[in-house]
DNA sequence: AAGACTCTCAACCGCGACTCT
DNA sequence: TAGAGTCGCGGTTGAGAGTCT
């Protein structure tokens, strides 16, 4: 037996409003409020509509100080960083990333990762693996999170959620130490660098400049002009001429020897056997180095899918 | 020029969480 | 405490616009 709809659909108008219906909708709410109430509003309002169907248009379209479209680098900058450290099923992601971009509704935030966000992070004539989650450590909370002004290099940290620790480094890289089960780059060697931007930022925030074995990616993403592009949301559609797969983060099932159902972050192996992370545009140069060495058995703790680009490997290994 | 294909995004859907009685 | 009603979320759909062949 099923759940009792929420409204009568037989007697409600769908499909795209109206002028008319957007003007009563925003007049009645402008001057009465919602009541506390959605389901009951389009009958005091005098609209032939679903309650549910009034507040989705109030609140991603009507509501005032909506932007739409035009999403900036900085607002991409966020968006894959949140994304990176929530994975693709935390419950109130979208709604919680829109949270720090005002003005964005967690739909549009939802359509433009699912659209183009996607796209311009899977740029790369390299092949791609999913890494999952790395914990079952709760949700970093997201309210507090400081975001640097453009003029200064674009960091975005990510507060420490009660089990992990994570260090951040470079422009948009960080790992995440779950209960001190994995190495992290002081335990290679490395000292934090504290950047003159975190003076605000506690003491737990640190930046990493630079490691030997690690290159920014981002160098390689200009010349990646022949990369296969994917849109996850539509795949199969997308890749009539390309023989990678289309692959999202709900598309791999993979085994953890460390818990958490959530996808963080998305691993690739490129195509000289690196591992790498694409997100955020980091590769692992060299294996022998001491910090790559530590951050490939880092990843390697994972398993993770090794998909070469065609003609160099038929199909998919898996590499568990 | 036109048909096929692709992309975008507003809107819908179902479900879990929450609130109220 | 249980059940009904409602809210708010992520996932998904599909119409229309844009692009390609």
């Amino acid at each position: 037996m099923g759940r009792a709809p929420c409204c009568d659909k037989a007697n409600v108008k769908r499909g795209p409003w109206s002028p008319e219906e957007d003007a009563t909708l925003k007049s009645y709410l402008e001057t009465h409020g919602t009541g506390g109430n959605w389901i009951s509003l389009p009958q005091k309002a005098g609209l032939k509509r679903c309650g549910k169907s009034c507040r989705l248009r109030w609140l991603n379209y009507l509501r005032p100080n909506i932007k739409h479209g035009g999403f900036t680098e900085e607002e991409d900058n966020i968006i894959c960083s949140l994304y990176s450290q929530m994975g693709s099923r935390q419950v109130s992601q979208w709604s919680l990333i829109a949270a720090q971009l005002p003005g964005r509704t967690d739909n549009d935030v939802k359509n433009y990762w699912n659209t183009k966000l996607k796209k311009k992070i899977l740029v790369g004539k390299i092949s791609l693996s999913i890494k999952n989650s790395s914990t079952n450590a709760p949700p970093a909370s997201v309210t507090n999170i400081p975001t640097i002004p453009c003029s200064t290099s674009p960091i975005l940290y990510i507060p420490k959620a009660e089990t992990e620790s994570t260090v951040t480094f470079s422009d948009h890289y960080s790992l995440t130490q779950s209960s001190g089960a994995f190495p992290t780059l002081s335990d290679a060697g490395y000292e934090p660098v504290i950047s003159s931007t975190t003076q605000n930022w506690s003491q737990n925030h640190f930046q990493y400049s630079s490691f030997p074995g690690i290159v920014d990616m981002s160098e390689f993403r200009a010349s990646s002009m022949n990369s296969h592009i994917v849109s996850p949301s539509q795949e199969g559609s997308t890749m009539s001429d390309s023989s990678s797969l289309a692959m999202d983060n709900k598309g791999l099932s993979l085994p953890s020897t460390h818990g958490g159902p959530e996808d963080v972050g998305i691993l690739m192996d490129s195509e000289l056997g690196f591992p790498s992370d694409f997100v955020n545009e980091l590769l692992f140069q060299d294996r022998e180095s001491e910090v790559a060495a530590n951050c490939f058995q880092y990843f390697a703790d994972f398993g993770y899918v090794d998909m070469k680009p065609q003609g160099l490997n038929e199909g998919v290994t898996n590499q568990y």
